[in-house]
DNA sequence: ATGCTGTCTGTGAGCGTTCACAGTAGAGAA
DNA sequence: TTCTCTACTGTGAACGCTCACAGACAGCAT
């Protein structure tokens, strides 16, 4: 009984607002009305409308909508990063997928918007700015992004997943307690007898890996550990720059009986090396991940890790996000961290 | 009441193609044809637009054209997996990254969604039927597709990724050769010397998974080896049931020397399940995979596999799928592959 | 002169919505 | 009565663009 929408081929023209203020009875306007939360309507008019709604289908024009009222209801999830690390890094993916739920349950859409190249880059801050989203979601491991600073001075409404560098109090951002998670961990590999304990720690440009080294220099020192700079070196989160990170510690620090790598994905390259050099995991060296993305399962033995909670955190974003458009102040928010124990340590 | 625009930073209003067309001493009519293609215009109005469009830095205004024209200029690329497939399958990243580039390239946003759940289905059909996106690409391996059969009813243009079940040619497609692909894995492991040939074949409901099996049965044939049912099980390209398959494989025919996996994620679970019954790879039992995903290259040993070009079918995808907008009739493509050999063979 | 091309340009209309405003009806107060 | 208040409804603008149309002007033939 529900209207049939014409036979096979061939767009039919959709109805509009008019032909659902006819088919109603009533004005364009109390049908705008019905449509923006139904204030200032009568119960009658109301159910008038919906009927004709369902009757004929109707859905919303959102670029009619969009030219009056300068919104266009729909948001960008912006990738600064090079585009390898989106093939890489299962954290993205996950983020990705959280942050397109989270906006399909306010029946937002979301824009993909990848910056590899300088020339993309001008491009999609062009569209941006140009008011074609009505905010962004921003995933950079680079922090002090230059674009964050672009879009911030444009008066782009901008949620930065992870803390950014610098200027923070006024870019919203929404990460995980990443000292707090970098402490679990260590206190764990303490748990277990490890005493010397290496790190390999992410991009010491960047917020989120000053804060796991400082999480981790901090647990060593409160249990009068001493801190041996031999047992630190530095990654990028990627695969291969664990591997070389875990086999420079082997080689700088031979004894090393545990170590707490920054992300799962150098934790996997990190495994490798160990492999490698015939070290045995866990009974030799126990290795403590970061993330608990899909990596750490797949990895042989699989990873002791520290759980970002990418859904909450993907939620708050896209909370933040919108608050900001309603005209709200920037705000940051920090969700904490899980120890997840599995076969590493 | 809301008015003021947004706490701190503050949007300027952008400028409209009338002050372009003031700017430039011209006429709205000169600066929207100049914008679209700029036939029948002088050189000299061309100029003087062009000049006066870097310089109040003028974008359009993309609601105000697709109100006009009926186009949105975007196009969505649907997911109709099951969420936890986007996050284990690399092929679904590489994909979207292609299409996402591909689409840039034409100044084309794309909206990404993701129908996992009936109501997400219903809500993103209405969506898209709404008139709201251009076209759609769809990735599922599911083939016959609910919402393929919908969408193409409703007359929305379609281009799907891998070879759909049953009515094909009413409906764009671009895959890779997949019964070509199998038969070179085979015919390499053929060349190896192996003669105990396994296989775990994809979803035995869709063409890609068939097509891999007929490849592999087509080259047993004409090297004259019997086709032994024990040395065929199917999975579901997830990595469980690459490993489950495999220890199937492993307990019906014990002197499996080589075994032809439809995924590389499979075949990582392959591996797996290949380790723990203690054959060594490639010694023992030669593994091949399929898809050249990032899969192949993290596996230790690095798969051999049967690349899939990602990169072409993207490209294709899209070609297709903007010339269906523009009118043309459904096309399909079959890009070749290639055998890519690593250590697992 | 007149007509006919072809190239180029300006103008009004209108796409489907929302918004501000004006208007109506009924209830209650003076 | 009359006035005010509240609840609701209808109407004419816009929003920024494209499209169809008409007009202008040059070149070249009649």
């Amino acid at each position: 009984m529900t209207m049939s929408n014409g036979g096979a081929g061939g767009r039919r023209k959709p109805p509009t607002i008019h032909d659902v203020a006819r088919e109603a009875g009533v004005s364009r306007g109390t049908v705008s009305r019905v449509l923006n939360g139904g204030h200032y309507v009568s119960p009658a008019a109301q159910e008038a409308v919906n009927a004709a709604i369902r009757k004929t289908g109707y859905v919303v024009n959102r670029h009619a909508r969009s030219l009056i009222t300068g919104r266009s209801d729909s948001i960008g999830f912006l990738l600064t990063e090079p585009q390898e690390k989106l093939f890489e890094d299962p954290n993205f993916n996950v983020l990705l997928r959280c942050c397109t739920q989270a906006l399909a349950a306010h029946d937002i859409p979301l824009l993909l918007m990848l910056a590899g190249t300088e020339d993309e880059r001008r491009r999609i801050t062009r569209y941006i700015t140009a008011g074609h989203v009505d905010g962004v979601l921003l995933v950079s491991s680079h922090s002090a992004d230059p674009v964050a600073e672009e879009l911030r001075e444009a008066g782009v409404p901008l949620v930065q997943c992870g803390k950014p560098m610098g200027l923070g109090s006024k870019v919203s951002y929404v990460a995980a307690d990443d000292r707090d998670g970098a402490r679990d961990m260590v206190r764990h590999l303490l748990s277990l007898g490890r005493r010397r304990i290496g790190v390999v720690t992410g991009p010491l440009d960047s917020p989120g890996g000053v804060d796991r080294l400082a999480g981790y220099k901090e647990v060593l020192t409160e249990a009068g550990v001493e801190i041996d700079e031999r047992l630190i070196v530095s990654g990028d989160y990627s695969r291969a720059s664990g591997e070389a990170g875990a086999e420079r510690l082997l080689s700088q620090a031979p004894d090393m009986d545990a170590v707490f790598v920054a992300s799962d994905l150098m934790a996997q390259g990190a495994l490798t090396a160990l492999r490698r050099a015939g070290r045995r995991v866990p009974e030799d060296v126990s290795v403590g991940g970061f993330d608990d993305s899909s990596a750490a399962t797949e990895s042989t033995p699989a990873l002791t890790t520290i759980r970002q909670p990418y859904d909450r955190i993907s939620n708050e974003m896209v909370r933040v996000l919108l608050a900001q458009i309603g005209g709200e102040d920037p705000a940051a928010v920090i969700l904490p961290t899980e120890l997840v124990r599995r076969e590493s340590t």
